[in-house]
RNA sequence: CGGGGUGUGGCGCAGUUGGCUAGCGCGCCGCGUUUGGGACGCGGAGGCCGGAGGUUCGAGUCCUCUCACCCCGACCA
């Protein structure tokens, strides 16, 4: 392509409102443009590089016998109400529409319920399975807030299969498979090094954990619990945790009450009884679905995890009790429950960052009173048993390993599921075995997010100069600078120009008449992994003038020496 | 949805306590000189100051409402 055909321009300053790095970029390359929070444009730069990471993911998805298809965006409800995801802002952020008859319709989020669907219509018999289908689409997502550029949008491109298998073996060896693939469509973007299978909450859909692809980035909204030797990776929202030990040889004094009016918050409290927070325990109430009422408690300066709380009570749901609830169960305002006293029908949950403690604090269960000096088998039970409930955080420990945490920023670039038999189930899509028997068909999905990934690799391949693409997704191979109007200048640029294309090597000709600094910097900005110059100098020797994105040093390489590199292909 | 911030030519900004034809840089158009790291001269085009009400002799500037965008948080199948 020539520069003089491509209709956008680069930017020299970039729009105030923008401030993440990758949209700040690609909007001053004029790769995207913004539409509005959360929505971008592809322009023609941007859409190369998407199809060739789409490629990229398409190549990998095939080549473990994925098929593609592409589902619609408008939805009917009544699949969706099948598996009770429709009603109730079940899925709340879903953007829904309806036709001029009324009916209501959903806008693609997702595509669990219409895959299993249509497949629920061909596959019948074990024979058909196990399968993988795929899409790649852009999908539509209402997000409270978007951010950070390409890195969540509320409309954006995604890659979603789903595997369909016999039985969770066949399943889990499926899932597998996928797992690899995802690592390969990883490392060929050039991420390899920095991403990451990391556990995360498996969702509603699984008592599992889920598996989600990070890539480290300071951009990130994940938080990484890592173990990198032991290759163990943990989004923080799972990740098990051990807390640092106190040192405390105090002896155990006698419990006491202390009226500390409105202090509430482990903070205040903290400073108001002169203990460190690391002593005061942080007691909060909540309910499940099936009505337990339970009481929770933290070593005061952690919070409760609620989705580690909903796994330790193996309830579907958890959240916390309202107001009258904990007024009537602890007999006290909100900011003074504690263990002590509590009704017997409340269950009761420690953390283990509770224990091991001596003269602690805790919530009265009484207005505005705190009680200090408590301790295990003198005021309240020994304990036996704690839990971890709590979001780890940093300087704890991994509780398997005993290791030391390290904790990093990441983008979640791929996430995988285990679905269990729950959407074939509820939709009413089983095979029938060897045997002649009716069964249930174990699925999974897979995402990855396309256009997300390109807001990565920019945010991750740049410099104070611009973008920086690997060579498996960047738009074209080469910026050849054209220096100078002269008609040799522009026949030899021309001549280079086809013989590059002859032999694949996809080409960004500036054949602008601006002058060679606007050019040059222009080359920076785009990030094309090559840069050739042409001018009269290198006409006079004959030579062309070669430099690396990466690099900072140019080489000078003859025409033989070129044409031999592209020709076999090597370094281009 | 809560907190904070911003809206003035395509982009980046300035615009005093309300005052005359709303400025500057970049970009754009024309002519000329330039041509190895975003050149320079001369001459142009382009803005009802996010929108709607109001106060005033007079509003970019003050008041009310509203919309959009950015950041932090809640949320994220």
């Amino acid at each position: 392509m020539k520069a003089t055909q491509l209709f956008t321009k680069t930017q020299k300053t970039v729009p105030a409102d923008e401030k993440a790095k990758n949209a700040q970029l690609l909007i001053k390359a004029g790769f995207i443009h913004k539409e509005m929070s959360g929505v971008y444009a592809f322009l023609p730069l941007g859409v190369k590089v998407i199809e060739n990471i789409k490629n990229i993911v398409r190549q990998e998805m095939n080549a473990i016998g994925g098929q593609e298809v592409v589902m619609t965006t408008l939805q009917p409800k009544e699949i969706w109400q099948k598996t009770d995801r429709w009603d109730d802002n079940k899925v709340d952020n879903w953007f829904k529409t309806k036709l001029v008859n009324g009916t209501e319709l959903g806008v693609g989020l997702t595509h669990e319920e219409p895959i299993v669907d249509v497949v629920g219509q061909y596959v019948h018999s074990y024979k058909d399975l196990p399968f993988s289908v795929y899409q790649i689409q852009s999908k539509f997502r209402n997000e409270l807030r978007a951010k950070s550029g390409l890195l969540r949008g509320r409309e954006f491109l995604m890659k979603d299969m789903y595997s369909f298998s016999k039985n969770q073996t066949e399943h889990d060896r499926v899932y597998e498979e996928i797992a690899g693939a995802y690592t390969k469509v990883y490392k060929r973007l050039g991420l390899g090094d920095i991403t990451f299978r990391a556990k995360a909450d498996g969702g509603i859909f699984t008592e599992k954990y889920s598996d989600e692809y990070q890539t480290l980035s300071e951009a990130g909204e994940d938080t990484l619990f890592c173990i990198p030797e032991d290759n163990i990776y943990y989004n923080q929202e799972v990740a098990p945790s051990k807390a640092p030990n106190i040192k405390d040889d105090s002896p155990q004094a006698p419990m006491k009450e202390v009226e500390g009016v409105g202090i509430v918050g482990v903070q205040e409290l903290a400073k108001f009884l002169k203990i460190p927070v690391e002593k005061t325990t942080k007691t909060m109430l909540y309910q499940t679905n099936d009505g337990r009422i339970v009481a929770a408690a933290v070593r005061g300066n952690y919070n409760i995890n609620e989705i580690k709380l909903r796994k330790v009570l193996k309830a579907k749901e958890v959240h916390l009790a309202p107001p009258e609830i904990v007024k009537k169960v602890t007999k006290a305002d909100i900011g003074y429950a504690g263990l002590l006293n509590l009704p017997k029908d409340v269950q009761i949950v420690i953390d283990e960052s509770c224990l091991n403690r001596v003269n602690f604090e805790m919530g009265a269960n009484k207005t505005n009173c705190h009680s200090i000096n408590v301790n295990w088998g003198q005021d309240l039970p020994e304990q036996k048993q704690a839990y971890d409930i709590k979001t780890a955080k940093e300087g704890d420990f991994h509780p398997d390993t005993g290791k030391l945490y390290q904790i990093k920023k990441a983008v979640e670039v791929g996430n995988i599921f285990p679905l269990e038999t729950k959407y074939t189930d509820l939709l009413d899509v089983y095979y029938t075995d060897e045997s002649g028997k009716q069964q249930s068909i174990v699925m999974g999905c897979y995402g990855i997010g396309v256009s997300r990934l390109m807001g990565v690799l920019a945010e991750h391949f740049s410099d104070s100069k611009g973008l920086i693409w690997p060579k498996a997704v960047t738009p074209f191979m080469v910026y050849l600078a054209q220096i100078g109007t002269d008609k040799s200048i522009t026949n030899e640029s021309q001549e280079l120009y086809n013989i590059l294309q002859a032999n694949g090597v996809e080409v960004f000709w500036d054949n602008r008449d601006v002058r060679p600094g606007e050019k040059f910097a222009d080359a920076d900005l785009y990030g094309f992994p090559y840069r050739l110059v042409i001018s009269k100098k290198t006409i006079e020797q004959n030579v062309y003038e070669l430099k690396e994105r990466t690099k900072d040093q140019t080489q000078m390489v003859t025409k033989v020496d070129l044409i031999k590199l592209v020709t076999n292909k090597g370094t281009l």
